[in-house]
DNA sequence: AGCACGCCGACT
DNA sequence: GTCGGCGTGCTC
């Protein structure tokens, strides 16, 4: 019988120690150990006896066997959080496919050198009547240091640690020597920042309404059932969702247990943390993206000592070590920001309901445009739903009109800006009104339209538009479809077919020529790199300091402006026929959103949408503010062509520097799982080449495979993980997972 | 992180 | 001459 061996990551908390040790598993252990398990073993010179994680298990030593030290036994001593959120990354690493290594990482987050994170404070023990007596002898003795450091301290009571070997010139030395003969005691405080400082105003003090009332009392009745549900709360903006969550959080408070609330990054501003500062004061904590690791590491540990209840924050707020979990909150829900961008690219309302699970806590997700993902599980009865159809304190839905951009060109206006859009804006400017256009892309390559006819030119195989490349060619990016470019629109012939391509800042010009009077901001990726870039932009609006703000999708996200009356959206179709068979769902999602944004303060507000296709449902819908209308026809959608949630899908996606290993690399995964999985409800699309082709000379190729079972899929992932580890060929070649993005 | 080895200043 | 400081390096 030959020797197992386990990887081990010791202390996670020390970048030092970020990788694993290769440690024998005792021939008594062999069945206990475990992937993600905490164990006991004996780690350097002394073999003290700490705690490590088990990665991996092999029968292949990398290390000498000699020197290789064995696993003492199972960690024991109870569940701590960190072997509950173990449990979550081995959950984690199942689930999306990663090593165990980077499933941790995402879990338990590294602690960086942490500057001034403990103060340490040295107070005179001794009566000060001995310590006059002290002092009298160490002059005596000329131990000129430590008589300095004593009466500075005789005459202050205390002082700082750093003030004594800075400013008195003490050596840690020489304190050390004062401890130890008892003058002076040496008191460690830790000191965390609070990250958002003091918050100034008054608790809103607004009840809820009758309809909010009974959502929360719907809400609690689940969490009363036998075995709750995660709660969807489907909720037009301008309903209430936040109050609600108020309320839910402060039952749970009541029950002395903690909550998460989860944010999109993009909607983390001083604005929406306020709210929940004002209610709920110093229980309350927040992490954004803009904090140092050491000051994310503060709040958490914060949390995991009880000094705080409540964290807000983004995506990786979920793995707050909070000891007695009762909720999770996932605001905006349908946000993509919640799917991680890196390996294990996890989905943080997945990952939430795993948590809340293990953890017997609730989930409760809130959205005015619910994922159609989780629409379809609410519809199923897996997520329980509750909705709320009014808008409160008066404010009614803005007046929509379309403007038929093909029925623009014909009358002669080449402009991206229409006549009823340049009309309506003159209006506001006279009003002295703020108006925001917003123009919907985001990183889409140009995909191929008719202006005469709005004609889009789509892949006959998967019913996605296609992207036209840098060599002239039409691409499919889920199956590899080429087909030459055209010279005219083959729907009317004309000639004036092309990429469709615009920026915010050519807008802005336009505009600018157009009302050369009225003062612009313009909020784009380039505009808010600095700081605060954000803030100051949109305080900046707030102040009235602007008539006009042009943006990409952050200027319509969880922002509240009264002044605005009026919302152009500027192209609709950009993001409808972006070659992804979300496309639809995103552009519906955005454009209630960027309508809803009009007129939320006492004067009614218009939306004006400007589209190829005014006929589209994901266009008809936002107009109606109709989010049933939209769902009926996607989902359809979806069942037909077998998107997600009507099944599964996979892409696999490998990126490597040299493009014809890659394509070797991906034809051979195909192959293998047609051999492993020869069954006929599995469909195998590609390999064909990414929407983005090559990044930083990394060659870039995607596979999808799509079945009615997430569980067969995950099992494919994993056979494929052990595949790509043993076969030398894919060294070169990175390969990711992605499941149903 | 902790604990070793290893090289320069003040005490018996 | 030793005692003891913390600089550097390793930990399966």
């Amino acid at each position: 019988m030959n020797e197992w061996y386990a990887d081990i990551i010791v202390d996670i908390s020390q970048e030092k120690l970020d990788r694993t040790f290769q440690y024998k598993i005792p021939e008594a252990l062999r069945e206990d150990i475990c992937i993600g398990m905490q164990v006991r073993v004996p780690f350097g010179k002394g073999n003290r006896e700490i705690t490590g994680y088990v990665t991996g298990i092999s029968v292949d030593a990398r290390y000498d066997t000699e020197k290789m030290k064995e696993i003492l036994g199972p960690e024991s001593g109870g569940i701590t959080v960190e072997s509950k959120l173990i449990a979550l990354a081995a959950w984690i690493r199942e689930q999306y496919g990663s090593t165990m290594n980077q499933a941790l990482k995402t879990v338990l987050p590294v602690k960086k050198k942490m500057k001034a994170k403990e103060k340490k404070r040295l107070r005179l023990v001794l009566p000060p009547k001995e310590a006059e007596e002290l002092l009298i002898e160490l002059e005596r003795k000329k131990y000129a240091a430590r008589a300095r450091l004593l009466s500075a301290i005789l005459e202050n009571g205390d002082m700082d640690y750093e003030f004594a070997i800075k400013a008195l010139h003490v050596s840690p030395a020489a304190v050390r020597k004062m401890i130890e003969n008892g003058a002076v005691a040496e008191e460690v405080s830790t000191v965390y920042r609070n990250p958002l400082g003091p918050v100034e105003g008054n608790e809103e003090q607004i009840s809820l309404t009758e309809e909010q009332r009974t959502a929360a009392v719907r809400i609690a009745e689940e969490w009363a059932s036998e075995v709750p549900r995660p709660c969807l709360l489907h909720g037009i903006t301008g309903s209430g969702k936040t109050l609600i969550y108020m309320e839910m959080i402060q039952r749970i408070l009541e029950e002395g247990r903690e909550i998460i609330v989860l944010i999109p990054e993009i909607a983390l501003t001083y604005q929406t943390v306020r709210r929940f500062y004002l209610r709920f004061g110093e229980r309350v904590s927040v992490i954004n993206s803009r904090m140092s690791q050491g000051e994310r590491f503060d709040q958490f540990e914060r949390a995991r000592e009880g000094k705080i209840q409540i964290m807000v924050g983004p995506r990786s707020a979920l793995f707050t070590p909070f000891q007695k979990l009762g909720l999770i909150i996932i605001d905006e829900e349908h946000e993509s920001s919640y799917i991680s961008e890196s390996t294990p690219r996890y989905h943080a309302r997945d990952v939430a309901i795993e948590r809340a699970r293990m953890e017997g806590a609730y989930v409760l997700m809130g959205s005015a445009t619910p994922s159609v993902d989780s629409y379809y599980k609410g519809q199923q009865g897996i997520y329980h739903m509750v909705s709320l159809s009014s808008r409160f304190a008066g404010s009614s839905l803005p007046m929509v009109y379309t403007v038929d951009l093909r029925e623009e060109l014909k009358t002669g206006n080449r402009s991206i800006i229409s006549k009823l859009l340049r009309d309506k804006i003159q209006e506001r400017l006279d009003n002295r009104e703020q108006i925001m256009l917003f123009l919907n892309r985001r990183g889409y390559s140009g995909f191929v339209a008719c202006r005469s006819c709005g004609f889009v030119v789509k892949c006959p195989h998967c019913d996605v538009s296609l992207s036209i490349h840098s060599h002239g060619r039409l691409v499919c990016h889920y199956c590899g479809y080429e087909t030459p470019s055209l010279s005219g629109c083959p729907e009317c012939g004309s000639p004036y077919i092309g990429g469709f391509r615009a920026g915010t800042q050519q807008i802005e010009e336009i505009v600018k020529k157009m009302f050369p009077r009225a003062r612009i901001l313009r909020m784009d990726l380039d505009t808010t790199k600095g700081k605060n870039g954000h803030e100051t932009i949109l305080a900046a609006f707030a102040n009235k300091e602007a008539d006009i703000l042009v943006g990409t999708q952050m200027i319509v996200k969880g922002h509240d402006f009264p002044k605005v009356t009026l919302v152009g959206v500027l192209a609709a179709d950009m993001s409808l026929f972006a070659e992804n068979y979300r496309a639809s769902e995103r552009t519906f999602q955005l454009l209630t959103q960027a309508v809803g944004r009009a007129g939320r303060g006492k004067n009614p507000g218009e939306a004006v949408i400007q589209t190829y296709h005014p006929e589209h449902y994901s266009i008809q819908a936002s107009v109606h503010q109709d989010y049933e209308e939209f769902y009926r026809e996607e989902i359809s959608y979806r069942l037909l062509m077998g998107y997600p949630p009507a099944a599964s899908m996979l892409a696999i996606r490998g990126a490597c520097r040299d493009e014809s290993l890659l394509q070797q690399g991906m034809h051979y995964i195909g192959k293998y799982i047609q051999k492993i999985y020869p069954k006929s409800e599995l469909q195998l699309i590609g390999p064909a080449p990414e929407n983005i082709s090559k990044v930083n000379d990394m060659y870039r190729m995607v596979l999808y495979l799509k079945h009615g079972e997430n569980e067969r899929l995950i099992w494919i992932k994993n056979q494929l993980e052990r595949y790509i580890r043993i076969n030398k060929g894919f060294d070169k070649i990175t390969v990711q997972f992605d499941f149903n993005v």
